[in-house]
DNA sequence: TTTTGTAATGGGAACGGTACCAAAAAATAT
DNA sequence: ATATTTTTTGGTACCGTTCCCATTACAAAA
């Protein structure tokens, strides 16, 4: 059923139909009805992948993201979805897994779907996606990872902030072996999660301890594992700072293995504020992502791109000032620090 | 940039290009390379939108569920994108919060986004956009919940066999009055939930009271609002069976805000296995769903379907036997429940 | 009556691919 | 050398819309 067996049916030009369909004002009223009646009946439903082939736009954004198991993610996401949902737009969401082979992969696919534009959370500070979405003229911003070397729209938190709180809270009340766990990055420098925490260090006037800066993959198992490998090497510390919340869980996790007590025997903050925070056992002493903020500005600003847009030309990503959007985070404290004398 | 451009500059026909695109093997090696070379340099990518037109099949599939928010969903997702990513099929993932409007908006776009298929689970058992679906002729699979009056293809999970094992838990345990907080449902049966709640009660003699059997959004809030209504009635209860582990959680909330100790003055036995449930204080017991499994045979299901799919014809879905596959639980027991005598 | 203007409709060329069919070129057989 | 087969290529209709342009219908003005 197409547009053209409506109009047969309907007894006029498949030109009157389309401008039914978009409910054009030029129309008169008893054929709009007519038309409209047919269609009703019919259960035609427009084709609109044909329609987007000839208007170039597909009214849906690609969501890149590293996993959306993680909750910090998942808030993300809603508030993309909510300002996105309210225009009319879909989502495509993708799960690089943290691959950047399969992140690479998604937005080339995303671009050959001619999605109107993406939302990307990269992987990486040099991630090859975003590299091609710029070459591609695809409107694109990125959250959660600045890029380097790429004037891109961002909107993010400084992760050194974080780090730096998360080991400011643990340094005020008394710990001075503070174990940091941050992702790995392929990058050479230094991540910014550690620069905060040396800085902090630095502050209180302790050396840091290559032993006490590890990395570990951002999920439970994460950091599980890290705390029993320290924990086989004999590595001492008494307080740990975590990349997220997740991981945090995983400490609470190895911790329990082990027969520590949180936070007696380990204090812990955490890092994002994830629902579930709060009824962890302790309840998570964290540093609040503005999780929901970043995914609703990230759509905002990719939204008034799109607009900006002039007719079908690519987007050119590298003229005009790129936007960048710094939101803050701040100290939720709860149960899983002590004070050490 | 498109195929009839690259034809230009390779001096080709666009079927050849077209041919290198598919690598169809009848063209020559030199052919080959030198149009390829073309493309790289061109930074060409092929527009899939003009293709499905063409060769109407999208590689992509609608998934609707009605919070993905709910660790449950989520978890069935990653069983869904498991099987569709390594079948090179595209996700598009719709958030119908519960709402059947949203729900059946969600279901038309994407059957006008001609998706190959869509995974579903609808909010109530005789969902609008699970009828319409049959309607068009698209392939879909249903779970989570099974459908009154329509032959569809499903995968789900006995209700209430969950209800069911939790209550028999609880009155194992030698609880006798036990809540039941089931979701609200608009059909004037009761749910499947509650009868298995029943079957249990009756097994032991003991005659349902009405105020124990309660309805709420299967959130946080839901579950803590419900106890803390029941609390100011004054309502007595020893035991609590959910629907789902969030509620559960709210039931954790509302008790904490009481100053009910869980399991001494109340237990509870939740419904899913959240990867979180296990950390919670007191860690939670909890009827554990097969949601990866879920997702997996959703999918598994779809893509036969699709398949089997005669060319361009719309699939009718009410040929055949529609295949039903039913998914075991089993308790898991933590922390949060306590015998009484 | 003829002209002019406006509202409503129809015709057909795109959009960017695919795929069938025919044609050309190259390889092989006669 | 010609006939035949095989490999490689080009031409073009089509997928289902939109949208520009032309045409028609009809009312109001000249």
């Amino acid at each position: 059923m197409n547009i053209k067996e409506i109009a047969k049916l309907a007894g006029v030009s498949k030109s009157t139909v389309s401008r039914v369909l978009n409910n054009s004002s030029l129309v008169a009223q008893d054929t709009r009805k007519k038309v409209l009646d047919i269609i009703n009946e019919s259960g035609y439903l427009p084709n609109s992948i044909a329609r987007s082939l000839k208007v170039k736009k597909t009214k849906t954004i690609g969501v890149i993201v590293p996993d959306i198991g993680n909750p910090f993610y998942f808030e993300v996401l809603r508030g993309i979805e909510k300002v996105l949902d309210k225009k009319g737009f879909n989502i495509m969401l993708c799960n690089s897994e943290y691959d950047e082979e399969k992140e690479l992969r998604y937005a080339y696919l995303l671009a050959a779907k001619k999605v109107d534009g993406i939302i990307c959370a990269p992987c990486s500070e040099s991630s090859k996606a975003v590299q091609n979405l710029c070459k591609w003229g695809i409107p694109f911003v990125v959250f959660d990872i600045p890029q380097v070397n790429l004037a891109t729209n961002l909107v993010v938190v400084d992760h050194s902030e974080c780090s730096y709180l998360a080991a400011k809270h643990l340094l005020e009340n008394g710990h001075t072996n503070i174990l940091s766990i941050d992702v790995p990055n392929p990058q050479k420098i230094e991540s910014k999660f550690v620069l905060g925490y040396l800085k902090a260090l630095r502050e209180y006037n302790i050396l840091p301890k290559p032993e006490l800066i590890q990395k570990a993959s951002p999920d439970i198992t994460g950091g599980y594992s890290i705390i029993k490998k320290l924990n086989n090497q004999k590595v001492y510390f008494t307080g740990v700072i975590t990349i997220c919340d997740l991981v945090a869980v995983g400490v609470y996790k190895a911790a329990k293995k082990l027969g520590l007590k949180i936070p007696d025997d380990l204090s812990v903050v955490g890092n994002d504020d994830i629902p579930l925070a709060r009824y962890l056992n302790p309840p998570l002493t964290t540093i609040r992502q503005p999780k929901y903020p970043l995914g609703f500005r990230s759509a905002k600003l990719l939204l008034s791109q799109i607009e900006s847009k002039s007719g079908t030309e690519p987007y050119d990503c590298t003229q005009g000032q790129p936007t960048i959007i710094k939101l803050g985070v701040r100290l939720i404290q709860r149960c899983s620090v002590k004070r050490r004398n």
